[in-house]
DNA sequence: GCCAACGTTGGC
DNA sequence: GCCAACGTTGGC
């Protein structure tokens, strides 16, 4: 055979690329003690910066989003569940609780609760989800979520598409 | 509370 | 550029 070139490791927490007009799906961490789905809920069409974070490829992955894209908001250590749907409503920009210009942020927004929490447990129960960034990056605090990945884990929430389609009064 | 995984820092 | 020390994340 011809010279080959090394296979590059695709990891499941690369950062993704995007066709035209295509909506992306990630999953953001969080430890509810410090700011739970409930305070986003709060923060309504406002949103929250999701600032602090300060890991390149976590960064490099907000740089990637852009408005429109969904989220899954997980809830880390007390929580260990997915247990909402976020939306990007800001595309990366400078993170103001960074002083060296090192670090961004986007901003999110609720778009609308899972009907029953999806486990940490029960993703990894599930064979489909075994490549999740979720399974095999444990620690990356912004993740990317493949399309297959995302329709499964709306699946497990008891999310269809439909849902949103209405208005957001109804989801539920 | 423990500790494995792993990212970051800094000495060399 | 290597790698040991250190700090953080986050599941258990």
């Amino acid at each position: 055979m011809a010279k080959t070139t090394k296979a590059s490791p695709v990891s499941a927490s690369a950062t993704p690329s995007r066709r035209d007009g295509e909506v992306l799906y990630w999953l953001l961490k969080s430890e509810p003690d410090v700011f739970s789905w409930d305070m986003l809920v709060a923060k309504g069409d406002a949103g929250e910066s999701w600032d602090g974070v300060r890991n390149y490829l976590a960064r490099n992955n907000m740089r990637a989003m852009r408005v429109g894209d969904l989220g899954f908001f997980y809830h880390s250590n007390e929580g260990k569940a997915v247990v909402g749907i976020c939306e990007i409503c800001a595309p990366a920009h400078p993170d103001a609780t960074d002083g060296t210009g090192t670090w961004e942020c986007v901003d999110v927004k609720a778009f609308a609760p899972l009907s029953k929490p999806v486990t940490l447990a029960d993703v990894k129960a599930n064979p489909k989800l075994a490549k999740m960034a979720l399974v095999t990056s444990m620690r990356l605090s912004v993740q990317p979520v493949t399309a297959d990945e995302w329709k499964e884990v709306c699946r497990m929430g008891g999310w269809t598409a439909a849902k949103a389609a209405r208005p957001a009064k109804s989801r539920a």
